[in-house]
DNA sequence: TCGCAGTCCGTAAACGTTTACGAGATTAGT
DNA sequence: ACTAATCTCGTAAACGTTTACGGACTGCGA
């Protein structure tokens, strides 16, 4: 069974009869639509989606750019996930289907962004692992795809984007521990050139700056957003110069590897350093219970999905008020650690 | 800038030569060329791939279908990075590029699978989360579409499929927990149809029996496959009739809940209760450590995506050896939790 | 008998590429 | 100067759909 051609000679109609049958339009004999519904199934004929969304001129499919690779795996949780389940009931409202594009650490995402999502194979796309300076706003901007970003890039021109507010992570956080008693605070940050890094460090050193505090440069680590870039860390932390009294940690992940570290070299979270760090499904079960920030990440997938349908002409109508940018809030949940 | 139509007036040159320039055929003249690429970069052109697949009878994807939703975070966590690194490297040797097919746990995977995938969408697929008796295959099969699965289902029919060696794993667990002295042992398969707790339970039923033992079906726990599934189960074990001194489990995710809710009960995995898991890179942080079976994911990607080009025409010169079906074995890890 | 509306279906164009084929121009060989 | 080879490019068909348009019926009322 090649296609519709096929279908419609065996069936001894025409092709567009076929194709309306199937589609459901109303000018088609309901007897004759049976029969085509019936042979459809028989021979396992389903639409090719070339042709179809070459005619249509859309496809019905959303994109959702994502990075892959081995050391690659703390934001590779479950955050993805809550998202997705979020972005997927939107997308449901009006037929549309998403898929996730893994493009690999090995590759630029630029490059892979032009490559494989080229016009029209998807309708929209929702970017995420935003870099510091990233091509891909540049590039989308240019072919007219509708998109939005998980995250911020630095040259923000206006493009639509839904972010972490981790400045009010970095601000109560801070405010917490110096309310406590800490003055040497340290913080966590993402290896490599991960736009939220800068943010988050940024932020940090001015929210210090507020109570008049510095923030040490030998005080701000750089990890792999896992578990063992977190256990490493910790290492470095306790190796640390002028020894910092208290950790914040931008990763989900990390915070594991770092619980674990402290307590072989004998210190314990919220006792010997107070540790504040981002929710995960995880976090619930450390010991002393994780001090952390939650963002509801579900309904965060359902905005980013309402905020992009609404850039796209044939949704737009029924999402008025969408924010083209915003900061998600992220939830306090306090715990032992800190 | 509309398509290669535009670009080919604006050049005032003919749509074949700009076809030919863009990809590299060696007819045309290195000017030429040059200004097409110029012209291209300058309007951000990229060729539309509904157009270019449905030419060529090929789009160059692979789809790796997999399952989402609130419930669905424990297989969604790393494992399935790993394994998409290892699919990606062997793609990426023929140009091939990789996408996750995001069906919602509230959709019938089949009917997504006809829908979304459709007739050269993608050249092949690799399923997952198979199910016990699952329609996709038969589907799959009808459309023509090359695929493999990562997991059996129940009605195999010599279908291609790579899945995880737990028969193995229940075989070697059970050996040892007997070699204890362990006579009432548990297990934990996740709740739903999932193939793979079918398989593993029947395994170790058959392993005990070996032993003269018997599986009390009071002491086969079914939970979600995250954390909070492994907490539950954990009360559920303690709250048991006759009460096991052991429980080999199955999903990577489930003993963390399961750990805090023996250590909440004032029990220690490896000296009250015997623990015999699955490995994540979390396994190593848990204390004590864990003892588990640990799958080489990234070469099972390898291995998946290599058995699946085998059987595609226009890549299986390349692998003439790849097996169409295989255990994949899981390394033991000595812990100290069982 | 005619006209009109309604139902059902066939025809053909269009979507944006890629590529086989052949034509024209230039160069090389004799 | 003639032929053959080489280089470069234009032409047009094909890929599989969807859909605007119109034609062939049927039924019905005037």
């Amino acid at each position: 069974m090649k296609g519709i051609r096929q279908l419609a000679d065996h069936l001894d109609i025409s092709i567009g009869t076929v194709s309306r049958a199937l589609n459901g339009k109303p000018d088609v004999n309901e007897e004759t639509r049976r029969r085509v519904f019936e042979a459809a199934e028989k021979f396992g004929y389903v639409a090719n989606q070339a042709g179809r969304s070459l005619r249509k001129g859309a496809t019905g499919i959303i994109g959702f750019m994502m990075q892959t690779g081995h050391d690659i795996t703390g934001q590779g949780d479950t955050f993805f996930m809550s998202v997705f389940d979020g972005v997927q009931t939107v997308l449901a409202r009006h037929k549309l289907d998403l898929v996730a594009l893994l493009c690999s650490s090995e590759e630029d995402p630029d490059a892979y962004l032009k490559r494989v999502v080229a016009r029209s194979f998807a309708d929209g796309i929702i970017l995420s692992a935003t870099r510091y300076r990233d091509g891909r706003f540049g590039t989308l901007h240019k072919t007219g795809i509708p998109f939005i970003s998980l995250g911020r890039s630095q040259n923000d021109a206006g493009q639509p984007w839904y972010d972490l507010d981790f400045e009010g992570m970095a601000d109560t956080a801070i405010e917490r521990l110096v309310a406590q008693g800490h003055r040497r605070i340290a913080i966590g940050r993402p290896e490599g050139d991960i736009n939220l890094g800068y943010v988050f460090e940024d932020r940090c050193r001015a929210a210090l700056a507020q109570h008049g505090l510095t923030l040490d440069p030998a005080h701000v680590f750089r990890s792999r957003p896992n578990e063992s870039g977190g256990y490493r860390l910790a290492q470095n932390f306790i190796a640390a110069p002028t020894k910092p009294t208290a950790m914040v940690l931008l990763n989900e992940a990390t915070v594991i590897g770092f619980y674990r570290g402290l307590e072989e070299a004998g210190l314990m979270p919220g006792r010997d350093v107070a540790v504040i760090g981002q929710y995960s499904p995880m976090a619930q079960f450390l010991s002393p219970r994780l001090t952390c920030f939650r963002p509801a990440l579900r309904d965060l997938g359902v905005a980013v999905a309402e905020s992009l349908l609404a850039t796209m002409p044939a949704f737009a109508e029924a999402y008025p008020e969408a924010p083209r940018q915003c900061l998600w809030p992220m939830n306090f949940i306090e715990g032992e650690s800190g």
